[in-house]
DNA sequence: TATGAATGAGGTTTCATTCAT
DNA sequence: CATGAATGAAACCTCATTCAT
């Protein structure tokens, strides 16, 4: 009995936890960290001042943590997008669809992990940029692994050293989702991520591609319950 | 006599604006906008604060006129790089060249500059957003016209339109220098530069290429008489 | 329970706002509007700077709030004094002894009350003179009518208007008790106030008055209980 | 010829100082003392800041010279009114119009004067109240004077001591002035003015009133000169 | 002498955080 | 435990005043 109140208490107070983070989350994309005060979060999230204490221990830290929880949960998606059977190509094909599903479904989510992960460096005195590098360093990684047995299969184009196709891949994903933020309609991100990843092929090789759209296995539904 | 002791109060006084915009630059670009005050500003351009709203009228203005100021110019020089004689690759290997050039030699406006032309919509209540944006579509409007004259040209790929050829190359650019600014012994922007430009290059074309690396001209020698 | 608690709290917080607004008043009618900050009514209210923004929202509305708590008190203390059973002679001398009474009572009320209601269009930017103005002119609207019906009786001269009679009235009152406030002793507002009347009687009815201070009902307790 | 220019000088500096003490009249009349910054009168006044700070040692007393400057001037042609020969209903009721027209003709003034003189012991660290009330304690003085003869003479109700009715009457024009500012058509101050003396007047003497508004003798006209 | 650029104390207000209830 | 009243450091900005030119 102690022990399963105990689990309850604990679910409870994780999904006050998230209640917390998903306010938080609504706001800060809205309108940047410092033009959110910790009772502007606490009001939206429907809890006392004092409470916000108890879950985080400061404004920084509610901050950090909805980041990295967030980030965690997407790149776990995203690694998982790119372990989807099939050859490289497939993966990346993947890969590219997944990460736009996942953040064109929650527009703070894109701003913010766009954000943080390209400008990891600056902003906020936060001294948390380091973990999420970390843990952005080991999705390039996973990238990099792809292409780099991509490049050695001849699909993709040796031009760039893996690292850098990864680094470039990600790079372009992200400003066409930008561009699908500021105007979804003239910039659908779905439609031209499906020639986006041309750039990186191989010509010969991109006949070769015969994966179908019904390949995308593994997607962002985790995600979604996650979130 | 006159007239000149009037051009040198101006000149004096542009001389301290400009001294205000570098401190605040150097200050934002470390700290972020909201973890800068007025004060340390002042303290660093070695003004009395008041000193400051005879320059600025408010926060908001200083850092609206720095990256504004710092924009104009970089664009400009940009574009100027657009416009050196010979065909399309050459230009947009000059660009490429360039923009690495001015960024690298000032981390500072690098981070700014990135951060903001990419992400105008964030943060800060700034309403100047827009006119960065203006800036900056002027610039991909630029880079599109070359990559469309290019592209009939037979030099580049059509895969993408050349609005998209544009946001990419910019998008990957950017990825590039700030991977050389986390290490710039690991990642050396002008060496990698030089291959980023083949991802966007037809297979057929690419031999055509006969550019040589001694042909960059106009750079970013403008832009440092200027800043 | 909960409505008894949550009747404390409010009670306790209403005393708080009465603390502030008193500190206030004695500070305001001391120095004035602007040679008051609001950090030394903090400290004279012993609260915390961040306290006083929770009970107003800027030094100017506290400042509205003091000066139209106390008109109003004080309004409606001086139409109470003018409803007395008796005669328009009685009225009147009731409310030139309830007034006088009143305010002698609290010099900072006396120098704000008269000073607001008398310039309630100079100073400060304040857009509340409205308000003030309002709230005086009923009063004043209440005096005319006791002096018509005072004159219509014989009881009064009707050398000027009802309203230029309660105009002057006023006026007269005001500047006996800024005598009195100047020296008590030399200028006993009593003592004169008994005469003042008598500026407004008709001869003949001057007899006719046998009314005696006894009859002074209704007077500053009310107020006092309030204050 | 040295001493001529100095004394050319002298005027010329005599000017000047006038047109910074009647830029800041404007100034301090509409807006208040405290929303009103030395830069503003400096500008309205044509004048460098620096130039101010020649004239005036500081804002107080710019604002105190001010005050008192005109104060000296009004007092010295209200005490000239009460001199006019005929007998006292007369010098009263050339005081009252002279009053009036001159406070009529500048509102500026007239906000300022009967503020000051009214609640001078308010507002504003101003040490210089007593130097102002010195200055209206004479013109009491010489309006007691005249009511007291007046009583003497059986003109005047000796109700209230000829002080007291020297601040009763000073008191009525005020507020009937006040009246008149608020909206000059419903409160003709001169169509007013005519019936304020009967208040003060004994029945019997009213009859015995023979003067004419033609006899208002040594008037405004003086004080026009001087501003 | 007149100027106005420069100064910096001090004002109002916000907001992250604490702690008694 | 949860609460939210209270705190006060620190932000932005104004403006009276000075002083080098």
């Amino acid at each position: 009995m102690d022990n399963k109140q105990s689990t309850r208490r604990e679910r409870e107070k994780l999904r006050q936890r998230h209640d917390i983070i998903k306010a938080a989350l609504g706001l800060f994309s809205e309108f940047g960290y410092h033009n959110v005060s910790m009772h502007k979060i606490a009001k939206k999230a429907e809890f006392a001042i004092g409470t916000m204490y108890k879950f985080f221990p400061n404004k920084e830290e509610l901050y950090r943590s909805m980041i990295m929880e967030f980030s965690e949960k997407a790149n776990s998606v995203f690694i998982e997008a790119l372990e989807i059977s099939g050859n490289e190509i497939e993966k990346i094909r993947n890969y590219v669809t997944v990460k736009g599903k996942l953040l064109m479904e929650n527009e703070a989510i894109l701003k913010l992990y766009i954000g943080r992960t390209q400008f990891a460096n600056m902003d906020i005195t936060a001294c948390f940029n380091e973990d999420i590098r970390i843990l952005y360093e080991k999705l390039l990684e996973k990238l990099s692994d792809v292409f780099e047995s991509g490049i050695k299969a001849g699909l993709f184009k040796p031009l760039l050293a893996p690292y850098y196709l990864a680094v470039s891949l990600n790079s372009i994903i992200s400003s066409f989702l930008l561009l699908w933020l500021r105007d979804p309609k003239q910039h659908p991100y779905m439609k031209n991520a499906a020639t986006i990843l041309d750039l990186f092929l191989s010509n010969i090789q991109s006949s070769k591609d015969t994966s179908t759209p019904a390949i995308k296995r593994r997607g962002v539904e985790n995600y979604n319950r996650m979130v």
